[in-house]
DNA sequence: TTGACACATTCCCATATGGGAATATATTTT
DNA sequence: AAAATATATTCCCATATGGGAATGTGTCAA
């Protein structure tokens, strides 16, 4: 079995970092895709390819109108993403705690030899 | 060019839902590799390239103790993923938002209307 | 030293990739 | 209808993959 496919989850679509900055540039509003290729400096068939990745996964509509079409990017389809991510959260938070924590009793028993000298 | 190396990065090591499942497992403590064989039912190397890959881009840490390996979740390295996933947090709640206030709307045009009956 | 055990690496293979070039499709303009 | 414009798809290719099987390496036990 080979890696997965690009179109199988969010996590490999989002895998590609060219796909990662289309949808960002696309977040705040809808572009058609002759903006994408000269902002990014890509192109266009490339761009047509990862935008179809994006779709495939629901990571940002389509609208036409006439002989453009205009993409934008799809929020809520990042939400498997950022919940899966928020279960590390609190792990390494009690990571920088424990650190915070022991830098202050460092500094407590610093200061409380300074005091007795 | 192919696709990016799954050691390139945090969002490649982690679109492959064994390495996944891994991480979750070795979240609330260290584990020998043969446990995470048995639990993951995988193949002892396939675990053995999945940690790599884990490794090489710091998000399991290795501890030996005799002929065991004891691996762990290094959680500080989903921070990344979760940033880039936060950006476009409030762009769905917007979503969220506008879904809901139409709702709310909607119930108090029902509401007009079945009390000027 | 010789096994036995725990892991890691290598080799092979089927598969999916992303880019580039060329081509196809749809729509508007002339 | 023909040309132009906007976008999508196809074909080719170098590359990386993940699994399986086999093998390598390090450590402990007898």
């Amino acid at each position: 079995m080979a890696r997965a496919a690009t179109t199988s989850d969010v996590f490999n679509a989002v895998a590609e970092p060219r796909r990662r900055e289309i949808l960002i540039f696309l977040l705040d509003g809808e572009r058609p895709v002759t903006e994408i290729v000269t902002r990014l400096r890509l192109e266009q068939p490339a761009v047509s390819k990862h935008l179809r990745v994006l779709r495939d996964v629901g990571l940002v509509r389509v609208r036409r109108n006439g002989r453009h079409k205009f993409y934008r990017t799809q929020a809520e389809g990042i939400q498997p993403l950022h919940e899966w991510a928020s279960v590390f959260e609190r792990y390494w938070s009690r990571q920088l705690l424990r650190v915070k924590e022991r830098a202050e009793q460092m500094a407590r028993a610093a200061n409380a030899k300074t005091e007795s000298n």
